[in-house]
DNA sequence: TCGATCGATGTAAACGTTATTACCCTAGTG
DNA sequence: CACTAGGGTAATAACGTTTACATCGATCGA
């Protein structure tokens, strides 16, 4: 292994040359820099992490905590995420939960003094819990905002108002006056907050009568478990709880022989990529969830970076945007 | 923070002792070891990853390169890896490389020197880079082999051979006589493998035609630009480079009133979650990706902390499975 | 009973980096 | 010319762990 010994010896200059070179360059002379650096260079140095970290107490990475790597909302979140970790030159290390509360607190406790900061997307954990946390490491939640007057753990949330209210919009527009929402686990925070803005959408519309049901297991195998109590509502139009769900609403539809959106109109969440693989393709409504990604670590970051700078500008709002597809139309269309 | 000095203090023992009980716990008294982790407990001591690392030269951290981590088939691969790493105490640090060479090969350099070992899936690396690197570090590819004849870089591939066997012997034996294959990119090795088999698999059936097309792009739009070509070349079966590519062919395809099966057989490759997403259900070939990852981490591993143990075992591989869905059936079944 | 052996613990020296302090040397100022 | 200011560099002390070695009883065999 090659030390600042070795580069050092090598250029002439003591081993606190070097580390200035690297870490304040200009604070040693021109000719100096070029020398040391040449020696670097030669030798292919490299900083030892760990030592620097133990000098330092800041380690240079932080942890992204997310329930389901397999999942492509989260995939493309991580994707964002690392894309601006490398671009402000920090380390990724992504933990995936399995979904499983108990494994989220073991990791968030092992991550926390391990890392220079957190970001917790769609947590299982209590808001006491999470607050608890966020005292002890730099935190970022995505997909939750806690609500005690006090607090103050930044977030990255979603505007899921306006983005149910375009989705709703679109639908009543188009004609429907029978809309069906299958919503998700109900003890997701997200998902709570889609049925509450569902409500209020089609509350406001003259004529619009809205039928949900719940806890459908957001996956397409979910979907495809409800489709069938779906249709017998009578909707005309149906949102699903995310793209998944409203796959396998569809692929079952489809084999019973009903067509979207001929028969029925569909939208999803999230806008994955999994809007394209379905026929129709599929309208959906959601967030550029790379953005996600990277404005949760742009958060993280900039409190770390800039201790506290301003404890204001602590929340992030992305505004989702309603994309149309093939699978909404008019009411019997055909 | 609190160390190892405040556990001694508090359990009235030496930082040594405290350091022992926690590694080598059967080389300390009963009584101290109950001491002592108490202490550890009332304080909520966690022992700094920096400073261990520093003196151990090990960082208990492994790397997982992959070139997009939004690829459901990396998803599942990093699924397994991590699950895999937890269960032995490893953390993992998952980097996607956005598919560029330059930077995979940036970070793999960064990581080498940082990590106690890599796992490189589906690189874009030369063989003498990959050489290279595995002198430097412990390393585990994953579908790649290299192949001079000296060089022992542990790996794990899939059969692909006996995976395209089945899908070829699936479609004949239903009757298909005109074959086609829609092939990824010409620069991947794995694309290389896949379309040597499939030429190997049809030269080997008397009155099978194959024809072959390539360099297609591998994800759905790459499968739906060339629906009209695959069309074109009046073949009753179809085999795609993988699950995307095929979901795509289909959806175009439907929208061309192609139907599948009964118009067209399709197949894909690497049965993805992809396969449940679509209409009809997608018939794929392909490993448990989460046993790859597995297989990956568990290859690296023994290597770290078993060395030189046996320089043989060093390749794994890992036979896939023909998942028969609807999206083949016998030729004009309709 | 005495030395050898062994088990349990303590002491202290690393690991490679960075930050603080001290030093030197040159240039500027009265 | 003496004195100061200040830029550039060197020496050195941490950071928290682990581990080789030393120490000290106690046990055991002769």
């Amino acid at each position: 292994m090659v030390t600042v010994h070795d580069v050092a010896a090598r250029s002439g200059v003591s081993i606190a040359t070097v580390s200035r070179t690297l870490r304040e360059p200009h604070r040693v002379s021109d000719d100096t820099r070029v020398r040391v650096l040449a020696a670097v260079d030669e030798l292919g140095y490299r900083p030892n992490r760990a030592a620097s970290s133990l000098r330092r107490g800041r380690t240079g990475v932080i942890a992204l905590v997310v329930p389901d790597i397999e999942n492509p909302y989260f995939a493309s979140m991580t994707k964002g995420a690392q894309v601006m970790c490398r671009a402000r030159g920090y380390g990724l290390v992504v933990v995936d939960t399995t979904e499983r509360a108990e494994i989220e607190d073991e990791e968030v406790r092992a991550l926390r003094s391990q890392t220079d900061g957190l970001i917790i997307a769609s947590s299982r954990l209590s808001d006491e819990r999470l607050t608890e946390i966020a005292d002890a490491a730099p935190c970022v939640l995505v997909n939750r905002r806690l609500t005690g007057p006090g607090e103050a753990v930044p977030s990255v949330t979603i505007d899921e108002e306006t983005g149910v209210e375009a989705a709703v919009a679109h639908l009543y527009d188009l004609g429907h006056r029978g809309l069906l929402y299958v919503g998700g686990p109900s003890r997701s925070w997200s998902q709570a907050r889609r049925s509450a803005a569902i409500a209020e959408a089609a509350a406001s519309r003259a004529g619009l009568h809205l039928v949900q049901v719940s806890d459908c297991v957001p996956t397409s195998e979910g979907g495809r478990a409800v489709a069938r109590e779906a249709l017998a509502t009578g909707a005309t139009a149906v949102i699903a709880y995310n793209d998944l769900v409203a796959a396998g609403l569809l692929a079952q539809w489809t084999e019973l022989g009903v067509r979207v959106p001929d028969d029925l109109s569909l939208v999803g969440f999230d806008d994955t990529f999994v809007t394209g693989l379905v026929t129709p393709p599929l309208t959906s409504v959601g967030v550029d969830l790379r953005e996600l990604g990277d404005a949760a670590v742009e958060l993280l970051l900039d409190r770390i970076d800039r201790p506290d700078a301003n404890a204001e500008g602590n929340d992030r709002t992305v505004v989702p945007r309603l994309v149309v597809r093939a699978s909404t139309a008019a009411p019997g269309a055909r």
